[in-house]
DNA sequence: GACGGTCGTGAATATTTATGCTTATCCAGC
DNA sequence: GCTGGATAAGCATAAATATTCACGACCGTC
């Protein structure tokens, strides 16, 4: 009986409210209450359902992938990119670019920021980086050794150093192999106070962005050459090794396989990682899957950037 | 390139903001920007209609209508009631319990109300005020004399004095005729100093409640007795007189029609209902269709409460 | 390549909205 | 009929949000 004019009153409060865009104390005003009166008839409206907020997503975006991503793993954020199909070069493209506006919007000041510099998506993430955006950050820290031959390494200085100039940075590299020949090699390197001058940084990182690596020998071999070993690759296999992270590998189920190759890697580990504000991935690709999914379950990463064939795959 | 992301951050704070209910500060944090960007990323989802608010007239209440009202006559506020039925009873009823409703609510301290004090749709309302809802008026006045035989007169002063004890007012009476036999006689009541005090309030009213009468002769001299002459009718009717508030008589234009009747009610003048802040008129049914256009015309009326049968013809 | 106009930003601040507190009333149970 | 707890209101004020401001970068013209 007196509910119907209430709900009456509350509606046309959230009409003049919503619709009408009237201030709360015009319509208190016009209907002679308080603005208190005016406020928690508004609350009262969205309980009883009266008005519904809807978000539509923009077409091409995939708010329901990025909501089911973030909750089952737990990340701060995810971002879901379109692309019509899976090649692999279209979808880097894409991920890279989306990547580069979330960190232009991002980017604080002053930050100290690592970069994976061998990846190829970071590489189109760089390539889509809007020279600053206000804000400047303090270094750009190479968070993990060269690759492959001499031509190969400037490369991979040549996007970390891009990356500091368009972001104001400081660059600090790390002009060693990766991946050493050996234990001992390792620490003749690590011998190099230049060397040690970059890795200091790896504690003090304020945002990593990383790329995650299947573990397929295939593929391994085919990017890295011959730094792996017959042995090694059978006993990253044998020890459910899925992905890895600036060569640092993991199982399905997030868990570091420490192996003696641990020993020969010039780079961030995952413990570093795991201390920093922020770890921004960017992977896709089907034959990338597992590795992705491991990567998200050692709990290090905070925002994922894939597309949306993968996303699908990692929240089945 | 650059838009869908942009899109798809905007639309990621929106649902963060709308559907998570976070803070903007908080959001602001999460994606490492300032609150004032988040602010500016909410305003620009809704032009780019991401987020869109509907609001649901709950069920038996009439949105549309009560807007359509409110801009065809410039009503401060319309409000149609639900009715399965033309009946009049049931009509007048659930106007009146209406009223009474919107009258609690938009009761402010120390009002100064008047009251059309014979109108069945205002004893409705009267019948179904809740006694006091925290503001207190000040004074009820009644603003027409008495209608008939003395039964019904005291009808009529005991709902000005009830309206009075539930809204904790003090009641002022006007114990004469609201139709005289004559200017003369008229003039005689207006000597009495009582009738003076009270009539003195009707332009002082902050709040006035008048019912709508149709000028039918039919219904006019039902209501009336013979208060009427044959000529005044006449009279009334070829000025055109479509219907009368307080006895004050208007053509289908909003017209106020001057006869010499005028001289003969002891009620208020319809230049005194437009002096007053709000004047609230309740009136349903077929019948006073024409009566109400007219009313409305007239541009004295704030807030109408009418039933959905009546709204649809006054809107069409 | 310098110059004015536009745009977008964060910090500070103004405005608007939500809420804690107090008071008054109502209702249920005694 | 009286008391205790629940409810709802307004006021004052805290909290949240919008806007102003000043500044720096970009862009198209000269």
């Amino acid at each position: 009986m007196g509910r119907i004019n209430e709900l009456r009153l509350i509606a046309r409060v959230a009409q003049m409210y919503h619709a009408e865009h009237k201030r709360q104390a015009e319509i208190a005003e016009t209907l002679r209450m308080s603005q208190a009166t005016v406020s928690r008839m508004l609350k009262r409206a969205e309980q009883e359902d009266i008005v519904r907020t809807t978000i539509i997503p923009p077409p091409g975006t995939f708010a329901e992938l990025e909501t089911a991503l973030r909750e089952k793993y737990r990340l701060t954020e995810a971002i879901v990119i379109d692309c019509s199909e899976d090649r692999d070069g279209a979808v880097m493209a894409r991920i890279g670019e989306a990547a580069a506006h979330f960190l232009e919007v991002t980017l604080q000041q002053d930050e100290i920021i690592g970069v994976s510099s061998w990846s190829q998506t970071i590489l189109r993430m760089v390539d889509n980086i809007h020279p600053l955006k206000a804000a400047k950050a303090k270094y750009i820290v190479q968070i993990l050794g060269g690759m492959g031959e001499a031509s190969v390494q400037a490369h991979a200085t040549q996007l970390t150093a891009r990356l500091a100039k368009l972001t104001g940075g400081e660059p600090r590299l790390l002009l060693v192999q990766g991946i050493t020949s050996s234990r001992e090699a390792k620490l003749v390197m690590l011998s190099d106070p230049v060397v040690r001058g970059t890795m200091d940084f790896f504690g003090r990182l304020t945002l990593a962005v990383v790329g995650i690596g299947a573990v397929e020998p295939s593929e391994l071999l085919a990017r890295s050459g011959n730094t792996f070993s017959r042995e090694e690759l059978a006993m990253l296999h044998d020890a459910g090794a899925v992905g890895e992270i600036s060569f640092r590998f993991y199982d399905k189920d997030g868990k570091p396989v420490e192996t003696p190759l641990n020993e020969r890697v010039i780079g961030i580990t995952l413990e570093e990682l795991r201390k920093t504000d922020r770890v921004m991935a960017l992977a896709g690709g089907e034959s990338k899957t597992a590795a992705i999914a491991g990567a998200l379950r050692l709990g290090i990463i905070d925002v994922l950037v894939t597309d949306k064939f993968t996303a699908a795959r990692l929240t089945e």
